[in-house]
DNA sequence: TTAGGGTTAG
């Protein structure tokens, strides 16, 4: 080491961080014949072929000194790629950064690239990925082209945009930012740093846009940022670019359709895929049966489901999910337990399914076996979703005391939307006391989450007491809280259209409004009376008829009405869905 | 001997 480690980031890592227990002491031996050692190290790399666990590795590392070879960088970066496990990287990292006599300071890029590549794909490790590219800078090994997209990649994954910004200062600094393959994980990295997108966006316009991936990089920023309309834009204008979209750039757009609700055009993709033979790959079939399921097509789904060849945990839980919230809570658990005939062995991932099937079919018993069946017979450790769909299972169910008992029982803090999903439970069967001074806590807890605002006021109004939900209300506004107002989605020809409730905004607004107006008097005439009591406003019959007339749903409707012909089905996606 | 984008979850 030349330099010790400098605060260059702020996700540096002192190197003793590394010193590992198993490091074998160092001896002093006679070097070997240059033969002897060829023949040495060629039996060290044949070991290393087969090794996959640690223990193997410190023994071949421990072969590697007691024949006094030289550990060079080849070998050393064998080492830490031979097994992908964390360990093992942090292993090779401490074997070649300790100060033993016997490694020579032949460090180079690809030696640090592995270090930063294991890093970077290995989950909850990205800063080491992070520590180890600032380690290169300080013992002047100049970054490669492979450099770059392992960093920005640990960047994208820790989320840190002002790491990010500094990162590509070094892109720049050493001349890759003309390099497609790093400008598409600037864009993923930007992009999977929340207020990124922008600056994401930019780099994508000023690069040449030929090969499918930066779209995909830039379509799926979108999506993950739930700017799923943008998404959807952004995959015409590579349509209209001449790019041929592949597998990955589909499941992205189908993604966004699953979203958007938008059926049309998650459909016409389907035909698309075949048409212009993109593999139907096991993921592109788990994203078209969401898709499918999502925008109310069910059958659509379970169809290509019956029939895709690889099912995978991916495809049962999106299966299981999609008829789980079609209200088939019977059929989404009959489908787990053919999953598990079939060999396939669930994950958390499955049990939020499974779980969330049954609260909502009201089969309290039964999740609790699957919750039981989680620990003892998969081993699998609780997480907070699962509590959480405990607490909902017995709150829909009406046994709110049982909830209580159970977030009290939980080995885990609750979290608040454990609380908020408890409160729901309150409201919808009137214990309104209990749900009154939760809510109170929650606000006291998160004076800056909307949603604990909305649940105690809904409580309020379900207890009519029309002052202190207005008082609630005046709270938000002096903390300059907004409500997330509740938006309709349409697709007309491909196109997706958005309305909140009243919304003017809407070229079109003037005949969407007359159209609403003509629709409330035909359902009058057919003998439809409004139900108010839903509204929960303190306002009196009239005002909440029209404040039900003017819902985002019903000018979507109007506008369908209004732009398509007689008989054709129209969809409408809400954005708030759940809690 | 090392490179880029993707699917399920209240």
């Amino acid at each position: 080491m030349r330099h010790s480690p400098t605060q260059l980031f702020k996700h540096n890592l002192s190197l003793t961080t590394f010193q590992h227990s198993l490091l074998p002491t160092p001896a002093p031996k006679p070097l070997l014949s240059n033969n002897n050692r060829r023949a040495s190290e060629q039996k060290c790399l044949s070991l290393l072929q087969t090794c996959d666990s640690l223990p193997k590795l410190s023994q071949i590392h421990a072969y590697l000194l007691k024949s006094g070879l030289h550990t060079n960088s080849f070998v050393l970066t064998k080492l830490s790629s031979t097994s992908s496990s964390l360990r093992s990287i942090d292993y090779a990292f401490s074997i070649t950064f300790s100060n033993n006599p016997l490694l020579p300071p032949s460090y180079d890029a690809f030696l640090f690239n592995t270090f930063i590549r294991g890093y970077a794909h290995s989950h909850n490790s990205q800063s080491k990925a992070i520590s180890s590219f600032s380690l290169m800078l300080e013992n002047n090994i100049p970054p490669n082209k492979f450099t770059f997209p392992f960093v920005l990649k640990a960047c994208a994954g820790l989320r840190d945009l002002n790491l990010g910004k500094q990162i590509h200062g070094f892109v720049s600094k050493f001349g890759f930012e003309s390099d497609p393959y790093v400008q598409n994980t600037l864009i993923h990295m930007y992009a999977s740093c929340g207020d990124g997108l922008e600056i994401a966006r930019k780099v994508f316009d000023e690069m040449p846009k030929t090969e499918p991936v930066c779209w995909s990089a830039m379509i799926g920023g979108y999506v993950r940022g739930g700017r799923c309309n943008e998404a959807v834009v952004l995959f015409r204008m590579m349509l209209g670019a001449g790019v041929r979209p592949d597998e990955i750039t589909v499941v992205s757009v189908l993604s966004a359709c699953a979203d958007l609700g938008a059926l049309e055009l998650g459909k016409w993709i389907g035909v698309y895929v075949e048409r212009e033979g993109i593999a139907k790959t096991e993921p592109l079939c788990n994203a078209l049966i969401d898709m499918y399921a999502k925008c109310g097509s069910i059958e659509d789904g379970a169809n290509l489901f019956r029939v895709m060849p690889e099912k995978s945990i991916v495809s049962w839980t999106t299966m299981i999910d999609g008829l789980a919230m079609h209200g088939h809570g019977g059929e989404a658990i009959a489908l787990f337990e053919e999953m598990k005939d079939a060999g396939v062995v669930p994950d958390d991932v499955a049990f939020v399914g499974v779980l969330s099937a049954c609260s909502h079919a009201g089969m309290v018993e039964e999740g609790c076996r699957y919750f039981n069946l989680m620990k003892s017979e998969f081993s699998i450790v609780p997480k907070i979703e699962h509590y959480g769909c405990m607490v909902d299972l017995f709150g829909r169910a009406g046994l709110v005391e049982r909830a209580l008992e159970f977030i009290r029982d939980m080995p885990v803090e609750p979290n608040p939307v454990i609380w908020r999903t408890l409160v729901c439970a309150c409201r919808v069967h009137g214990e309104i006391e209990l749900g009154e001074s939760i809510s109170k806590q929650l606000i006291g807890d998160e004076p800056m989450h909307e949603s604990n605002y909305v649940l105690l006021s809904n409580v309020y109004a379900s207890m009519q007491r029309w002052e202190k939900k207005s008082k609630i209300r005046n709270l938000m506004g002096e903390r300059g809280i907004r409500k997330v107002p509740g938006c309709s989605l349409i697709e007309l020809d491909s196109q997706i259209y958005e309305f909140v409730a009243g919304d003017k905004s809407h070229p079109q607004y003037k005949e969407i409004f007359d159209m609403v107006e003509e629709m409330g008097w035909e359902l009058r005439s057919a003998g439809y009376v409004p139900t108010t009591s839903e509204v929960l406003l303190d306002i009196d019959e009239e005002d909440k008829e029209d404040t039900l007339y003017r819902h985002s749903e019903k000018l979507a409707i109007a506008f369908a009405l209004l732009n398509t012909k007689p008989g054709t089905p129209i969809r409408i996606v809400k954005n708030l869905r759940g809690h």
